[in-house]
DNA sequence: CGCTGCGTTGAGACTACTCAATATCCGTGG
DNA sequence: CCACGGATATTGAGTAGTCTCAACGCAGCG
């Protein structure tokens, strides 16, 4: 049962019924295993089934033809990494697992029928591909319009925040973050020796210390407001969609 | 009747039935002129119905604390310019008109109804959404990965591609961009003085002049190599959804 | 035990920003 | 019709944040 997967969505939703709830569930794939590196979706490909993050961590990126390569989103356990493969039909950009994943691949088919026969749970799934982009959204006013030391407050509260809702994160408990600073890099659109000296400043700040792939936020306050870090983008709010 | 809209729809999926386009029209309220600079969509509003664009220019933005602005998204006719407020419906962000326009509304009960009762009109009314996350897409990798030239350029091929589908463009003709270096500024990320420098020296390489409110692409080939811009993420084949 | 990938630190370069002065366009009122 | 004010665009000069290149340390692993 991918339980992360149904705690996302009863957190948006709680009226979400037990038959809509088993709908999706019967549509997913019994789940394999994938190793680090892995490309699970191919850049330009037409998949014909999206692909649910059972247990892992994945990203979304774009690769230009020079090696520079931008991440677009990073996803974690109970997130669908392709679900607007299912209206969009091909990928303009490519996913790959960034730890050892556990991965459920679900038809469009089963997608498809869901549209047609439950309504209530097609807006959520529409509802879960438009968090995806407001995500997006603070990511590009992050690149644009914060300094390199906000945007990465910004994405530890992200972050944070969003394995909060899954249970993986816990106030005041370090949680899991399993980057490198290249891949980091990717992800705030800069370089790894900056990435370092922003890490480095928020250390000495004593805001966040960040090692072995695990995060422990020393002061959230200071550290949501340094970021202005406001969770109402997430849809955090359970109500009926 | 919403020709521009109709065409964007058609060129995503020609299946789309003569009683969905009309199912979808009966939904909205007959339209309303606003005045450029009005803000149609107030940021953390919860609004009860979404507003397509008739006709004109508007834009999507957050503005930080401190004024700081970012646009996320450049509407022309035929947009909807908040659909996502929808199965979200809380807004994270605020929409601006950036000329007069002429707008309709819908009211989310309408919408809740189509994807009750039009399942195909419904999954195509969420891929409109994922173009706007796709556009979005390419807009971060401008910000982060290419250089302000670079970036110009592919918001100029952008745009000129997307009002080609609604026919307000033709190859070799000029079309209507009626922002301020200001406001194209706010969309690129950079600052209007930047926006200056970068546009004058488009018009010195005779890639593009810019004035007036009106773009003339003097060489659309060197334009799109230079940005390296490849119209996928824009979802212009059509095919069934 | 050495190789390799990752992180840190330093020095200099470059892109875009800030501040400021001047020029241009446009609507308005005299 | 012209004069004016305000917003917009251009240009210059100095600055700041991030990048590039490079050296070095360290840990993991064959």
């Amino acid at each position: 049962v991918p339980a992360y997967l149904i705690r996302k969505l009863l957190v948006r939703d709680s009226t979400l019924s037990q038959e809509s709830q088993k709908l999706l569930v019967a549509g997913l794939q019994p789940p394999v295993t994938v190793k680090a590196g892995t490309v699970i979706v191919e850049q330009a490909s037409r998949p014909g089934h999206s692909t649910l993050l059972v247990n892992g961590w994945a990203s979304r990126y774009i690769e230009l033809d020079d090696g520079r390569r931008q991440t677009l989103a990073l996803h974690v356990s109970g997130d669908f990494v392709d679900l607007h493969s299912f209206p969009i039909k091909v990928m303009d950009h490519a996913v790959e697992a960034v730890t050892e994943c556990s991965i459920a691949a679900i038809d469009h088919s089963a997608l498809r029928a869901i549209t047609e026969r439950d309504a209530h749970l097609a807006r959520l799934l529409w509802l879960l591909t438009l968090v995806d982009a407001a995500i997006l959204r603070q990511w590009l006013v992050g690149a644009t319009r914060r300094s390199a030391l906000e945007h990465t407050a910004h994405l530890f509260c992200e972050i944070a925040t969003r394995l909060r809702v899954i249970g993986l994160a816990s106030p005041d408990q370090p949680f899991e973050l399993p980057l490198s600073q290249q891949q980091l890099g990717e992800a705030l659109g800069i370089t790894p020796v900056h990435v370092s000296r922003t890490i480095s400043a928020l250390r000495n700040r004593n805001l966040v210390r960040w090692g072995g792939g695990q995060v422990q936020i020393m002061d959230w306050n200071a550290l949501r407001d340094l970021a202005r870090f406001d969770p109402t983008y997430l849809s955090l709010t359970d109500e009926p969609r």
